[in-house]
DNA sequence: GTTTAATTAAACGTAAGCGTCTAATTGTGC
DNA sequence: GCACAATTAGACGCTTACGTTTAATTAAAC
């Protein structure tokens, strides 16, 4: 019988999807193990210490994050699919869009995280911003509607946070969309 | 010299402080004690647990949140008066203003505090919505705008969690209104 | 000023979770 | 099949924080 061995890469797994979930309350090394069938001494033998873990699940994040989204919109051609492809895709609740949540509370003092996370804030409302642009948008409206797109979007989870997601909730969003963003 | 003593409200208020700064996390009553001088003996005769003072704690937020805001706002004559004080108000970095962040983060498997949130959610944009009223926009207009602006604030607050709020930051948000409330 | 009630101090027990050892196991190259 | 490296098991120590218990203090009542 094979002794049961945990890579690298499945505690990285487990430790994005749980603090995705829960926060840093979420990566508890002994409890992880027990989900990965093995030891905690396995995790330290990995792992120098829980910091250096979240310091890989953060660079995990960052290297799929944005990459995941954005190949996928990119196959639409013009700005209008884009925008509602990524409307789709953003306002659906996944819980690995909490991640970044949950991390700008556990940088609240580590200057470093929190730089990095004002680059992919962002490299995400600069994305957007091109598809406004796409859409006919000038420079000047794309900047501004971006940035409040990416602020209602985070309001928007928020409210959704311990709810199903209700076709209502959908249909507000286009409605609510709409009041700033009118295509 | 007479003895150092902690009242309940002494408690509640640090308590208050606390969780709308840090969260749950916060709460911890050996370090809380500290701050007061007094044993931690002092919060389990005041409080049978520590779960019991957190809903001391929310009654009290419940009490004196909304109040705090409306009470100021309604000294104002006009509709377009009192939405200005209303964005001077809460767009403003005031610490207290994340209670109800932490707060759904803490409420995650309590159905009975989602509930209490629900309500005061909808306190909020209830509120806005009749300012907006009586600013001359439409019912339905109202509806959408208020919630709109109420997803937007979070998002906003979000956005500047671990920042400085500059007047650039203040300005913006002007700008970010205007694009779905014009007046 | 003695009794009584309210409140806190000091010390203890307990659990969770981090991190560290050392020994044991399995896989691999030769 | 043996030596060696990679990886995990098991046991331990330490810290933090919750909650309890009993004794001590102060304030209030009479």
């Amino acid at each position: 019988m094979p002794k049961i061995i945990a890579k690298k890469e499945d505690w990285i797994t487990l430790g994005y999807k749980q603090f995705s979930e829960q926060g840093i309350r979420g990566i508890v090394v002994e409890k992880m193990a027990l989900q990965l069938k093995v030891n905690k001494s396995s995790f330290y033998w990995h792992f120098k210490t829980k910091k250096d873990f979240m310091n890989e699940i953060i660079s995990f994040w960052v290297t799929i994050d944005t990459n995941k989204i954005v190949s996928s919109i990119e196959k639409k051609q013009s700005g209008k699919e884009k925008f509602e492809k990524l409307i789709e895709l953003v306002f659906k609740k996944e819980p690995y869009l909490d991640f970044i949540f949950f991390l700008k509370r556990y940088a609240i003092k580590n200057k470093e995280i929190q730089l990095l996370i004002d680059e992919i804030d962002k490299q995400r409302i600069d994305y957007t911003k091109g598809i406004l642009i796409e859409m006919g948008f000038s420079i000047n409206e794309a900047t501004i509607k971006s940035t409040l797109f990416y602020k209602y979007l985070i309001g928007y989870h928020e409210m959704i946070r311990y709810k199903e997601q209700s076709k209502n909730y959908v249909s507000n969003v286009k409605i609510e969309l709409n009041q700033f963003i009118k295509y």
